[in-house]
DNA sequence: TTGTAGGCGTTATCAC
DNA sequence: GTGATAACGCCTACAA
């Protein structure tokens, strides 16, 4: 099957650099670089003797194939870009693990930007990674910066958005209703006759705003809501704000009688400071925090909290880019995937 | 300066495929895309005019560079890949965002593999990332398959590994001691008077052996070992094990009077079950960590453990890279960044 | 300071 | 089933 191979090929020129490359496989196996080619991405068109000289021949040779190459060529990269705010905070973690779950099957690799929740470093993101061809594109929430929006529409790239929910039919999204779960959280405490809520937020992205306005619409049709209850600072979340955040609310509303905080980690840390302090939870004081961390069932006491489906957030809005990729239409533009209430100890 | 130009320009061919390239913009100014090329990489080698002119026309038109075509022309890729075990775990987020704070500024993307702690997906994910043509790679540990290492010396890719030592001077790599500070953490328990001073390890990556073997060793010299109080799994670490294996540590060895947890996150939740049981800590029992996560300082009572130098071991590492990719020789082979013991009250 | 020529490794297209 | 040819968009080398 080799010397009698007589047909005239034209010699498939060689790597000129050292590498391996397709080239030097089909000069080995007597075939056009192209069969070597076919041979890989489409192995039942090729012959089973062919493909297996092939193989071997790769294997021998220690090839590697070049993604620029065929990227250029065939101008799909197989990369899907995915813009999170923070990998420090495991919701985001969560969703990216759903997200490469669907992708990483399907053939695409995932190329990871952290914006620092900041979108003019989305947008330096955006602008580093859209020279790669992206297949696809998926971002967090809808906040973005006038050029970030424009350098979307221009690439045409296939885009589905996470964590948030939109009207505007033109987007794809997949998430829950922040204002929603914000309501829920706090009418849960209103039923268990709390009277002043407070509520305490840091961080200030657009979810955390959104829990806010959940938490005022349910203290104002209660007629409950009262401004001096709410602490908003911008600083970023992190467990050890829990205790201080705790204490300054307390000294500015002393009588406050139940806490939302804007998230499970600063809850955490406020849980900490009642235990110093004292502080019976949830006797005198109700404790609530928000997305359920993997602590939060177990602190002391256990943590009253939202779940939020930020897996399955990650894996349909994977599942969503694939349709869009291949040119089909979702179901709905728009998916909306719920949370849940976890009435725990604290409250 | 427009029609004056009457150079004959070889006219660069415009892309027929509708995507704006050097050469759109190159016919637009009336200079060759080599010019182009030139404005947009060393600016200063280009005439002020022509440079602004191109710089104009590549925002009227929309021009995006294309990734691949330059990988692909130069034999750079600008691309750093980063394999790390997880990223629910803090201590790789900290070291990539090390990773990163330096390489970004030198240009380079970070490729970011997930390994789940295990060989071979590593092995699966090196053979991802070597065809984006890798002008560099960090790996964690030294602990790869006979085909991964196979690969990198193929590829001849330069290359730092992060988070553990080798006396190899073959090997780049930037860390410190596990087993040190395992032996160190174990003498402070000792010091303290302690005497039958458990081990409870879960996960079992090689970090965690050399910390076990620390603890061992300091045990040993002392006279104080008993394989009765160590506990090993390979269950996936997670805070919710903390308190399962507390008690499974006290009903094994009743007379335990420190716990060695092989990290945080498992002494964390240790310490929730003290707190539901009644137990004392330190009083009846000392629990230590290992990592010094943000919540450690706040936990009650505050965690006696070991401080790691994560994100300094992303930064150093990332800059023996640099090194490595402008083909310099670092100082050293082996960095060792240390460690500290921060004594709390658990302890 | 600017340009010409040619190639990087792969794939689309059309032919046989 | 397999092959020749011509891109893909950019960059290196060398030349002017």
């Amino acid at each position: 099957m080799t010397s009698a191979d007589t047909r005239k090929l034209k010699k498939p020129r060689s790597s000129s650099t050292g590498r391996v490359t397709l080239a030097d496989i089909a000069e080995r196996v007597g075939v056009a670089t192209i069969t070597v080619s076919r041979a890989f991405r489409t192995p039942s068109i090729v012959a089973d003797g062919v493909r297996e000289k092939i193989e071997q021949a790769a294997r021998e040779l220690g090839y590697l194939p070049n993604r620029a190459a065929s990227t250029l060529a065939s101008a799909r990269s197989m990369n899907v870009a995915v813009l999170v705010p923070s990998i420090s905070n495991v919701v985001f973690v969560d969703t990216l693990r759903g997200v490469d779950e669907v992708l990483r099957v399907k053939g695409y690799q995932l190329l990871i930007g952290i914006t620092g929740y900041d979108s003019r470093e989305e947008e330096r993101q955006l602008r580093k990674f859209v020279p790669y061809g992206p297949d696809g594109i998926i971002l967090t929430g809808f906040e973005h910066s006038e050029e970030s929006w424009r350098l979307l529409g221009r690439t045409g790239v296939p885009t589905v958005h996470m964590m948030e929910l939109t009207e505007d039919r033109n987007r794809y999204c997949v998430g829950f209703s922040q204002e929603a779960a914000g309501f829920d959280l706090t009418r849960h405490l209103i039923e268990r006759g709390r009277r002043k809520i407070a509520f305490v937020g840091v961080q200030l992205d657009p979810r955390t705003l959104r829990r806010y306005e959940g938490y005022r619409r349910a203290l104002t049709e209660a007629g409950l809501y009262d401004r001096n209850h709410e602490l908003l600072l911008s600083e970023a979340s992190s467990i050890r704000l829990g205790g201080p955040l705790l204490e300054l609310m307390l000294a500015k509303a002393p009588d406050t009688d139940a806490i939302f905080f804007c998230n499970d980690d600063i809850a955490h840390g406020a849980l900490f400071q009642c235990l110093r302090r004292g502080i019976s939870v949830p006797d005198q004081l109700a404790v609530v925090g928000f997305n359920d961390l993997d602590a939060s069932a177990h602190t002391v006491p256990a943590l009253t909290t939202i779940a939020t489906p930020r897996r399955e957030v990650g894996r349909e809005a994977a599942k969503m880019l694939v349709l869009l990729m291949a040119g089909e239409h979702p179901d709905t533009h728009s998916l909306d995937l719920g949370y849940s209430l976890k009435v725990r100890e604290s409250s």
